[in-house]
DNA sequence: ATGGTTGCAAACACTTTGCACATGA
DNA sequence: TCATGTGCAAAGTGTTTGCAACCAT
């Protein structure tokens, strides 16, 4: 599990990992390691086309599916059915999910080690990795 | 958050939330009762057609979003993209999933309140409800 | 009787796939 | 050069919606 984007150079990260270095996937690692939240593939679509970079669906699946499969980039699963991207790269975290606005906060911190090893050893079970999002209202919405 | 469903008298249940007591309805709200798992629409529609109850995935979901609605029935995404369903009846509990044959178990207990609570006084959030949900493998995939 | 429910088909949204063409190394 | 990647269109899933017919109360 070794941090594959150290030194944000996204160009050597890539051919690292057998991939090859096209504008797309330079520009999605390059937006996913600003982004303060995970993003969905629309909004990446929204962002390329921004850049000028002509893609489509496919390909943003594609890359984000590849970048899954590279470790170099995690999915998460949110209530409105839509998957979300982010780096690999990140500090472990949970996700605090308005209900309302839909806004998307992290929430540092691994804060439940413990009770997954717990949990693991009592079920038999070998956790690999959790999801944990809360739900509710943020801030300026309730 | 009363319990509608305290003693299995569904047809009750429902009437009780102006909700009309159809065999559909009836036969879900008794098949969420027993089952040990969260339930998907397909598999909930195959047990109707056992049943010998005729229906369809557009009722079902419609069933499902109403109970949903009533707080009688709680939703909860997982990483195959499917909405699964259990009772709000149930104790509150986290899910163990594997990943390699599918198999959801439940984890009772809710473990998480006092980090929730913490959580939501320093992100000025107001946390309405969680989803948690390990994944890995189970005895019988390791 | 009548308003809530269902069934069916069509529409939607998200995601995947096949195949010819394009391109990075 | 040539394996890898992309674009487009079509297809695959899960879910929702419109509307006429149906049925629980």
């Amino acid at each position: 599990m070794e941090n594959i984007l150290q030194n944000k150079n996204y160009r050597e990260s890539l051919n690292k990992t057998n991939l090859r270095a096209t504008p797309a996937r330079l520009a999605i690692l390059q937006y996913l390691d600003e982004a303060k939240n995970p993003l969905d593939v629309n909004t990446i679509i929204d962002y390329l086309n921004c850049q000028k970079i002509k893609t489509n669906q496919a390909t943003v699946f594609r890359i984000m599916n590849i970048l899954t499969n590279k470790n170099i980039a995690i999915p998460t699963y949110f209530q409105d059915g839509k998957t979300r991207y982010e780096l690999a790269n990140k500090k472990h975290h949970h996700h605090l999910v308005c209900e309302k606005c839909g806004k998307i906060e992290d929430v540092e911190g691994d804060s439940i080690q413990s009770l997954e090893k717990e949990i693991g050893k009592e079920h038999k079970f070998l956790i690999k990795k959790h999801s944990l999002e809360f739900y509710g209202l943020c801030v300026g919405c309730k």
